[in-house]
DNA sequence: TCTGAAAGTTTTCATCC
DNA sequence: GGATGAAAACTTTCAGA
């Protein structure tokens, strides 16, 4: 699926994870392309499932930000999907990350102040099926929010 | 800064943070009003730094994403300070928040595999200063991945 | 002050080479 | 990969509530 990447590509798609919002000759001037062709390879990024979508991102110093480290009881497939569902089903679970180790998951909670996370906490963790413990690590600064990802080793 | 928000602007930023992708016809259908009353809103949210930029989102099953929890060995400003320029110098560290609790960071390192994990590591982690310990819990499954913030409680 | 509509500009898209 | 024309989107302006 992921097709075979040149260096123009690596560099688009740095691009593109940085800031989407500059135009086709904007790109094409930065990687030394003509629009077409830029255009041609963005559709192919996303048409490949590569880039899965277009986000805005706000300040996340709006938001009080936690994050949770869970252990489940028993770790059965049935386990595992019973309390991803839960949990998913929150929207303010930002992110969730089943993980090797002593914990299963790791979930950061993203809520509008600490009324909104105890709420949050105890109706989708605390209630959570499944779950055995967790503990819980309040961000104090976000110094560094992204999604980005290499594309290729630096 | 962050200026009185109305429903209608809650409404907006959920869409919008979900994907940006959408025309502001699109939006304006959605929520209500039309494409110029939308274009003014977002561009609101632009200036008063609440949106801070639209990025591509880059499929995660397609890195290797680690979640890294630091402790320090003094504390001290200075330490911190340290610690952060070395650490955010490296492109690979998708996330960092300063925490409370045992630890002190919370780093979410994303790399093309396992050979180059153990690389930024080394070179990133293992060799900072004022670090104390770290310790690593690897992604297995990334279930949800996003930047997304509530604008208000559920 | 905010809205909606229309004109003018830019960008994107599709097809050509 | 580059270039062109058509379609679509965005930006600006203006008048009304």
């Amino acid at each position: 699926m992921p097709a075979n990447l040149d260096e123009i590509d690596h560099h688009l798609l740095d691009l593109l994870q940085q800031d989407s919002g500059r135009t086709l000759a904007e790109l094409g001037d930065l990687v030394g392309l003509s629009p077409s062709a830029v255009q041609r390879r963005v559709e192919r990024y996303r048409a490949s499932g590569l880039v899965r979508r277009e986000v805005a991102v706000v300040d996340p110093s709006a938001a009080l930000l936690a994050v949770c480290l869970v252990t489940l009881d028993h770790e059965s497939p049935e386990e595992h999907a019973r309390f991803r569902e839960w949990v998913l089903a929150a929207p303010e679970v930002q992110q969730l990350y089943n993980v090797s180790g002593d914990h299963d998951y790791v979930v950061v909670l993203a809520t509008t102040g600490m009324p909104h996370h105890r709420r949050v906490a105890d109706r989708v963790l605390k209630s959570a099926p499944g779950l055995r413990r967790y503990s819980t690590m309040f961000v104090l600064d976000p110094v560094r929010t992204s999604l980005t990802v290499p594309t290729r080793d630096a």
